[in-house]
DNA sequence: TTCATAGTTCGATGATAGCCGAAGCATCGA
DNA sequence: TCGATGCTTCGGCTATCATCGAACTATGAA
């Protein structure tokens, strides 16, 4: 019987309409968790789980956990286009499918991720910071540097020194929902976060249970002031 | 539940083990019988028979009739492209899988098929004949010009008119089981055959049972001249 | 015609694997 | 410290599907 386990194991994963589910809808490049790829795929947490380690285990995703979240994305930009490719067949040999629209773009603006910014302007403004040499980024470590300190003393009035925590780090990397990439979190995104409210630059949206961040006119003026995307 | 069956189901057919080895080996191009397929991954030709047919309803493979067998090709470079996109992931992710090395190369380079020549040469006098508007070819039928009567009767003593059978045709287009083009059969390509063998430049391998046809020097010279690559 | 070979169809069998309920960890918030 | 939430593990059920034996069709050879 030749043990050939090999491509046809990987294509075998594929093939299940669940994780077939949970894979394209990682196509976009976002990263998911695993309560959301099971809603995707129409399965229980569960079954969710189980396929997700299998995915995991032929190397066609990856994981990274946050909290009590686990974030998957695809493993490589090479699989992703794997997907197209087996996309581009199937849409020749049958009926095209559509894919689920994109959610809502307000929380993809801008939202609270527990108690920091999120969202395209949270990518925007770490992305900001680190262009401006304000922090250093190594993986997942990121120090704030002397340049950083005196930026948040003189620009937001917070005292960096004050922001140790016995359990938690001043800054963090906190992968985004919406977007593939990280946004700042620990302490110093906390406390950012509360300047801008007191400056009424933003604040939560009214709705109970809404994430959803409004900015003001003028916040938003100057939030891109000190963090556009030409700093 | 979605009702999502497009791009997995193309996948779940690469994903059977027995599947893909058929596809596997006809990603070299080359179109393979059903037995072979069969052969090639280790099962029964009934449970062959029934992978197949599913290959061609997910449009992966194309049938072409011949005879009492049935060649099966990939049915677009781009399946091919997918199953190397897939080799790729599967290499990065777990063992490299090792394929079958090339065949026998005398038997690509010249053999019989049926009672005419096939191979790399048989292939490549059909080439030549075409170019030099011996025959004129359209799909699976093949004419014999004016132009080709002559050539037949000049150099090679072939008597067109005495070719016609009842239910056989004077030429035809035959797929090769090595090469995945064509090359030529019908009363002409065996007549054609049995000039080479009378004329001492091809003979049949001593070997019973071998399909392979060695020329002679001599021999490979005089039909390079008649139907070289560069004629 | 008759026999052999290539290929298919049918039916039964058996193993794989997807699925969910229940229960168990781990992390966050109060 | 306690409850809530996200995720995982375990066990059992079920459906799917690959597989092969047997019988059938079609083509080629004698």
């Amino acid at each position: 019987m030749k043990a050939g386990p090999d491509i046809s194991r990987i294509a075998a994963l594929v093939g299940d309409p669940a994780r077939c589910n949970m894979l394209t809808a990682l196509m976009t490049g976002r990263a998911l968790t695993a309560s959301e790829l099971a809603q995707e795929a129409g399965i229980t947490p569960q079954t969710a789980s189980s396929h997700l380690s299998k995915l995991e285990a032929g190397g066609l995703i990856e994981p990274e956990k946050q909290g009590r979240h686990r974030y998957y994305r695809l493993s490589d930009p090479d699989v992703a286009d794997v997907l197209e490719g087996l996309q581009g067949i199937a849409a020749r040999a049958g009926h095209m499918r559509v894919r689920t629209g994109p959610k809502d773009p307000a929380l993809r603006r801008a939202r609270i991720c527990y108690d920091h910014l999120a969202g395209d302007l949270g990518v925007q403004m770490l992305d900001s910071m680190k262009r401006q040499k304000l922090v250093r980024q190594s993986k997942q470590a990121i120090e704030l540097t002397g340049e950083g300190r005196r930026f948040m003393a003189e620009e937001l009035q917070i005292d960096a020194d004050a922001l140790t925590h016995p359990r938690r780090p001043v800054c963090k990397a906190c992968l985004d929902w919406s977007e593939r990439r990280h946004h700042l979190a620990g302490t110093l995104g906390a406390a950012m976060m509360d300047r801008f409210t007191e400056l009424k630059w933003a604040a939560r949206d009214a709705t109970p249970g809404s994430r959803v961040v409004n900015f003001s006119r003028n916040g938003e003026k100057r939030f891109a002031a000190l963090f556009g995307t030409d700093q």
